[in-house]
DNA sequence: CCGCGGGCCTGCGCGC
DNA sequence: TGCGCGCAGGCCCGCG
């Protein structure tokens, strides 16, 4: 569940061994990621200089000195791992794509369930591409505020839920984060975005901020699949309130109150009936 | 145009 | 013990 949190923590971890580096040789080992690894991935790469790294939402780019840029996202089960010698690698099942760089060492994608994406576009095309072409506001940067959100959701009669994963509206949040930044504004998850009065639209924004913020700060949450480029965990996880809490006590002083999970567009919503109204 | 639900995919944990 | 099922969920697509 790499949300945004752990793609920024698998991107910093990346970045030494990516920006500047020389890319000696480039093997796809399976091109059916999701939308397939197109075929002349590898020919692109190879020789190849890495300029520089950026991530968009849940995407991350490598930016290559060919005008071509990777687009690489970690779907649910999306794991890099670096080491630092050919001779130290180690294989593992989905080894997908295995970058070989000049100062020897090595950058390898795993994704067991291969729900990630990795292809090359031209890197003045990114912003007329699929997903970024209507991709919502970095919500740590200054295009998420009050009013951009307060018109976003005005018109939506969809539950405030659902609207936050939808990419469109801002870009990097899912489930886990989404349901802890509603729990801390005590907003409950089936409320209609429409009927949001702007305080607490407001404080989502500053929510959603902080949880980003404290969880980036924190490496990310490490719960099934995620984990850091360098092997190591996140810590976030120990600070969720409520997800994955189901009939946990609620964390919040002198609440009596039991998390509760229900389903929402197909999906799990954790929250604290008591404290979300 | 918008919202909802199904499909994709594998590993894991639980219950019988 | 072993097997099978349900669940995890980001994103895309098709339907209403």
């Amino acid at each position: 569940m790499p949300e945004l949190p752990e793609v920024e923590t698998v991107r910093l971890g990346l970045e030494p061994y990516l920006s500047g580096q020389c890319v000696k040789r480039a093997q796809i080992n399976r091109y059916d990621l999701r939308g397939g690894i197109p075929k002349d991935t590898a020919s692109l790469l190879n020789g190849r200089r890495v300029l520089s790294t950026e991530r968009r939402g849940k995407y991350m780019f490598w930016h290559l000195d060919n005008h071509r840029s990777v687009i690489y996202h970690l779907g649910m089960s999306g794991r890099v791992r670096i080491y630092d010698s050919i001779s130290a690698y180690k294989e593992e099942p989905h080894d997908h794509v295995i970058l070989d760089f000049k100062a020897g060492h090595r950058v390898v994608v795993n994704d067991p369930r291969r729900f990630g994406m990795f292809y090359t576009v031209l890197t003045e095309n990114i912003d007329k591409q699929g997903p970024f072409l209507k991709m919502g506001p970095e919500p740590l940067g200054n295009g998420f505020h009050d009013s951009y959100l307060a018109d976003t959701l005005k018109n939506k009669k969809t539950p405030i839920k659902t609207a936050l994963l939808d990419q469109r509206v801002v870009s990097g949040l899912g489930n886990i984060y989404v349901c802890e930044a509603l729990f801390a504004i005590g907003v409950h998850p089936t409320r209609l975005c429409c009927d949001l009065n702007i305080e607490e639209i407001s404080r989502l924004v500053e929510a959603v901020r902080d949880v980003l913020t404290k969880a980036i700060a924190a490496g990310g949450s490490t719960l099934r699949d995620y984990k850091k480029a360098d092997g190591g965990m996140g810590y976030f996880q120990h600070h969720f309130h409520v997800y994955g809490r189901e009939g946990d006590d609620c964390d919040v002083q002198g609440c009596d109150g039991k998390i509760m999970r229900m389903v929402q567009s197909g999906r799990s919503t954790f929250y604290c009936p008591k404290c979300q109204v």
